[in-house]
DNA sequence: AAAACATGCAACCGCACCTTT
DNA sequence: AAAAGGTGCGGTTGCATGTTT
C-alpha cells in the first residue's frame, strides 16, 4: 500500500508556472514566509498547486539570488571534484556554490559538464597507449609535472584520447592531473566539515590501473578488498586509490549506496609522503553529522564509484569514528608498496586524515581522469563493463 | 521547407527520512 | 510506539528550442 498523495492532484495545476504564479508565490512568502508548511501554502497564497511544486518553484527559481546561466571554471572545477569526492549529492555539492540549485547543477552535470570531461581532453598528449602494460610510475613521475590552471584550460585542449570503448575501463594510461590551486570551502552543518586550504604543487602524475581480485572477502560480500599485481611502484610515493569496481549492474545501483542525507563519504589526499614510508592507508569514509542514520551501506568498498581514501600512515584520524563495513575487521587497509607484490595488511590506528603537517590538500583536486573514470564506472558507459574480477582503481603518486 | 533528431532545462515523481501527534 | 504528515533528495520526464538532414 503506498502513501497517501500529499495533494489532491485532481485539483492541482501541473507543469510550467506562470507569470501569475509566480508573483503569487513570490508575493505570499515575501509577506509571510512559507510557515514551515508548504503543503498548506499553495491554498493560502491562492494558488492551484501542489505544495512541493510551490517549494520546488520558490527554491530553484523564484528566491532571491538565484544565479541562471553559464557555469564559471571555478564552479566547473568544484562540481566536479565534490562530484568525485561525493558522487551525485547534487544539494551537498549546490551549497558550496552560492546561488546555484541542486536541480541546476544536476542538469549541468547531466548535459554538459560530464560530456565535458569525457570527450574533451587528455592532456598534453599524456597518453600512454591503450594496450599498454601496467606502467611504472617512476618513469612516468616528472615529465608530466604539469601544472593546470583550472579544468577549463584541460577542456579546451581538445587532445582527444580516442579509447577503444572498452578500454575506457580497462587499460592504462597516464595523465597529468590538475594540481591548480584550489578554493578553500566550507560546507554547511549537516554536510561536510571540510575546510582545506593548498593544493600540493608537487602532485606530478597519475594513472589508472586494474586490479584483480586475490579472494579476499570481508565479513560483508560487498566489502570485497583488493590486491594490487604487477605495480612496480617504488619509491616515496603516496597513492591515492579510487575504487571503482563495478560489482553492481547498471544505472542505479550507486543509489542504494547513497545513504544519502548524512553519510557523506570524505575523500582526504595525503600530503607529500616525507618519512620515507611508501605505504599507504585505505580508511574508510567519513561519517558526517550523522545524528540519524544506522544503517551504513557499504560505504568502506570499491563499488558504487564513489572514491575511496587511500592517505599515508602516521597522521592523526580525528574523524575516523565511522566504523564501515569494510573496517568491521580492520580499521584500515593498508597497502604496502614495494618491490614485491604489494599487499594489503591491516592498520588499527595512526591514520592520517589531512595530511602532514597541516598540510592538505583540498578535496577540490581531482584530477580530470579520476573523474573521468568515475563517471565511466558509474553509469555514463552502461554498456561498458569491466571483467567480473577486475577492479579499477586510480593512483595519485606525490 | 519541414521533418527528424538532439539538447537543455524546468518540473514532476517516488522514496526515504524526519517530525509531530 | 506507531502512524500520519511533511520535507527534501535524486532520478526521470516532457516540452520548448535549436540543429541537422
Amino acid at each position: 500500500m503506498g502513501r497517501a498523495p500529499c495533494c489532491d492532484k485532481a485539483n492541482v495545476k501541473k507543469g510550467p508556472w506562470s507569470p501569475e504564479e509566480d508573483a503569487k508565490l513570490k508575493d505570499y512568502i515575501e509577506k509571510f514566509g512559507t510557515g514551515g508548511n508548504w503543503i498548506a501554502l499553495p491554498q493560502k497564497a491562492g494558488l492551484k498547486r501542489c505544495g512541493k511544486s510551490c517549494r520546488l518553484r520558490w527554491l530553484n527559481y523564484l528566491r532571491p539570488n538565484i544565479k541562471h546561466g553559464e557555469f564559471s571554471d571555478d564552479e566547473d572545477r568544484i562540481i566536479c571534484s565534490l562530484y568525485a569526492s561525493i558522487g551525485s549529492r547534487w544539494s551537498i555539492i549546490a551549497a558550496q556554490l552560492p546561488g546555484r540549485t541542486d536541480n541546476d547543477i544536476k542538469n549541468y552535470w547531466n548535459t554538459k559538464l560530464k560530456k565535458k570531461l569525457m570527450m574533451g581532453n587528455i592532456i598534453n598528449n599524456n597518453i600512454i597507449t591503450p594496450n599498454s602494460s601496467i606502467i611504472n610510475p617512476k618513469k612516468s613521475l616528472n615529465p608530466y609535472h604539469y601544472h593546470y590552471p583550472n579544468y577549463s584550460s584541460m577542456f579546451h585542449n581538445h587532445q582527444f584520447n580516442h579509447y577503444p570503448s572498452s578500454s575506457l575501463l580497462s587499460n592504462h594510461h597516464v595523465i597529468s592531473p590538475s594540481p591548480s590551486p584550489s578554493p578553500s570551502f566550507q560546507c554547511t552543518s549537516s554536510t561536510l566539515e571540510y575546510n582545506t586550504t593548498t593544493t600540493p604543487s608537487n602532485l606530478s602524475s597519475s594513472m589508472t590501473m586494474s586490479f584483480t581480485h586475490q579472494g579476499y572477502k570481508s565479513s560483508n560480500d560487498d566489502d570485497d578488498l583488493i590486491l594490487m599485481q604487477n605495480n612496480q611502484v617504488k619509491d616515496n610515493s603516496t597513492l591515492l586509490v579510487f575504487g571503482a569496481r563495478d560489482n553492481h549492474h547498471h544505472y542505479h545501483h550507486h543509489h542504494q549506496h547513497h545513504d544519502h542525507h548524512q553519510h557523506h563519504q570524505v575523500h582526504q589526499p595525503s600530503s607529500c609522503s616525507s618519512d620515507g614510508s611508501c605505504s599507504v592507508v585505505v580508511t574508510p569514509p567519513v561519517k558526517v553529522e550523522d545524528h540519524h542514520h544506522h544503517h551504513h551501506q557499504n560505504y568502506g568498498n570499491f563499488s558504487n564509484g564513489v572514491v575511496q581514501r587511500i592517505i599515508r600512515s602516521g597522521d592523526d584520524d580525528h574523524h575516523h569514528h565511522d566504523a564501515t563495513s569494510s573496517d568491521h575487521h580492520n580499521n584500515n587497509m593498508k597497502v604496502m608498496v614495494d618491490d614485491e607484490k604489494p599487499s594489503f595488511v591491516s592498520e588499527n590506528n595512526n591514520v592520517g586524515i589531512w595530511g602532514q603537517n597541516g598540510q592538505s590538500t583540498s578535496l577540490l583536486d581531482y584530477g580530470l581522469e579520476e573523474i573521468k573514470q568515475l563517471i565511466s564506472t558509474t553509469n555514463y558507459f552502461d554498456d561498458i563493463k569491466a571483467p567480473e574480477k577486475d577492479t579499477k582503481v586510480m593512483y595519485y603518486y606525490y
